[in-house]
DNA sequence: GTTAGCACTCTCATTAAATGAGTGCTAACG
DNA sequence: CGTTAGCACTCATTTAATGAGAGTGCTAAC
């Protein structure tokens, strides 16, 4: 952090060669600054300014005769005062636009949902949309079913109130008709229904230690049966869509550089990680370059919101892309979009 | 095809430089076959043939100055060869051991088999692994459940025998109480548990013809409320693995190609189309480069076998990579999963 | 403090020459 | 007549040299 706060006519600098750089790509000098911004001082000046903010850490330098680029710090900066100006420039961006033609309001089973929000993230973006799912202990109990499929093996569904539905292939040692399956789920069903995941295991517990009658030995069974499913379901799961867009950045031109992201998205626990970080902060995350401590995500930027559940945190959303990447408008989609997703889940 | 088979040396000469090309990836010359296979004659005679090979369309020339590689006609001559040849070659190659190590035995819903299998075509391989599902039509009916969500939002889980479950979230006018889609779901279940999923739809129309009493009106409701699983789970599905593998290959560093490559992944359908059309042809079927006729495929070729449920062919399995790939290996390879994939369904 | 001027630096594209792998051809050999 | 050695030739690739262009840094003047 510089102890000295940059005077105005350096940050208008400092955004200009910024926002040059992330339209272009291309390093950018002084005169060509000039020129486009129509600058009232001369290159000559602003030559001795982006010395100044290379100096400062904000700026640097491919090669002693090219322009200038960012540094992380110099994209920070930017972001900052980005993100603090945001609440007077909010204007209706194209991107969000697009967004809101998206959701056309038919309701769709929340694994669809996601799906299509994250790809729709990633079209608008051209970049990548990646999107967590609500962590699950908020997620309310719905409806369990049991179905014989053949000797010893059952298939077993769980449906949560939004309409997840998981299953499970389980084979035990036991036989059950499917009367017999029916009335453990019925069992389970009864007691459980519209109860929240969390309280689902103390739930289950108080049942088997009340009921002492005959339905006990199945009830057990139940829970053994149903025991694979809910576990399974408390993993919170990634959806990322739209890798392919970095194809076209022409920083990844470098084949290197494009395995080494690819790379990076194999190992999702790290992507995962990184935002369930950002749950606690509720509200816009940007992380630029390595500021990712995965340091195959070094060459790229994440910028994330999180999402609600009836008014309740409850996941992140968010696009990676290229740290050269147009910020205002990333920001104002992903916000958008957490919005948008909060919304729709509320209201069902 | 050409008129005059190749005498024996030509052969010969063909296969190695062949086997030679695939694992370096150079054009190989009459110098380096003569050293590396021991050749009884000189590579000035190397050179006659090649250059006959070369006329006849079996090789061909980068440049003057370069070794030769071989045409797609070649590497047919050669796969065909290979092919015909098989049978007694058929030594335990290390790619099966490998995914014999992966079937452990448990069982495993349908799509997780899928696509577990598919991923291990892809690692065993270091290509892209590629699975189309059964054609559903002889797939079995085995249940259908309707979930009440909440007010006119309905929850259909279709299931068939071999632990496929289809869920898709409708919305109707209609309010039903939970018994009365328990009442719908029972009538449908008893009477097409165990149906083939092409009778279903006949068997459908005769018991609406049929039942003219009070059942009648749920009964439609019914298969209004499960026509759009019933569609949907007719569709075949194709899972794709692995299509960083192609990173690594050196014909793909070329960035543009890679591109023609996962822009090819992303028209799914066509790959679905060229894997269906093999359902015909039982066993391994081998398509070089431009024989798949999707352009952007023209660098790749596709080793495909089919598999059985129940002596029945119903889907197809494959491996897709560079046009100079270790056909004897991949073969093998895709063979030997087809083989235990079919094991695998018929045990179930 | 700002600006104009100018020498300087470094990249990138182009050209030229050197290198070398591998062929094609010819003539000799068995 | 098939096979082989020898040799000139071709063409991609590498290395070096050159020049243009972009942009800077410095200095001196305003």
């Amino acid at each position: 952090m510089p102890d000295i706060t940059l005077d105005e006519r350096s940050q208008l600098i400092l955004n200009a060669v910024i926002s040059c750089y992330i339209t272009t790509a291309d390093p950018v000098g002084s005169r060509t600054l000039w020129k486009k911004y129509k600058l009232t001082v001369s290159p000559a000046t602003v030559r001795n300014i982006m010395a100044d903010l290379e100096e400062m850490g904000y700026l640097q330098h491919p090669h002693t005769s090219a322009g200038r680029i960012p540094t992380e710090m110099g994209y920070r900066f930017y972001v900052d005062a980005l993100t603090k100006a945001k609440s007077k420039a909010d204007k209706i961006a194209p991107q969000i636009k697009e967004l809101s033609r998206w959701y056309s309001g038919g309701s769709k089973n929340a694994d669809d949902l996601f799906k299509s929000l994250c790809r729709e993230l990633s079209a608008i973006s051209q970049y990548i949309g990646v999107i967590t799912t609500p962590k699950w202990q908020n997620i309310i109990y719905k409806h369990i079913k049991f179905i014989c499929l053949r000797e010893n093996q059952y298939l077993v569904i769980f449906v949560t109130q939004n309409g997840i539905a998981q299953q499970r292939l389980i084979e035990v040692k036991e036989a059950y008709t499917q009367e017999q399956l029916d009335q453990m789920a019925r069992c389970l069903n009864d007691n459980l229904n519209g109860q929240p995941l969390t309280q689902v295991r103390k739930k289950i517990l108080e049942l088997m230690a009340q009921e002492k009658d005959a339905y006990n030995r199945l009830l057990q069974d139940a829970v053994e049966l149903s025991q694979g499913v809910l576990n399974n379901i408390a993993e919170s799961k990634l959806y990322v869509e739209g890798e392919l867009n970095m194809l076209n950045q022409p920083e990844f031109a470098d084949i290197d550089k494009m395995k080494a992201i690819f790379r990076a998205f194999e190992e999702k626990h790290h992507l995962i990680k990184l935002l369930d970080k950002c749950l606690n902060d509720d509200g816009v995350n940007i992380f630029i370059g390595s500021e990712n401590e995965a340091d195959r995500m070094r060459d790229c930027s994440l910028v994330t919101a999180t999402y609600r559940d009836h008014n309740q945190v409850v996941g992140t959303l968010g696009v990676i892309g290229p740290v050269r990447m147009p910020y205002s408008q990333v920001i104002s989609l992903v916000e958008y979009a957490a919005k948008l997703l909060s919304e729709i889940l509320s209201k069902q």
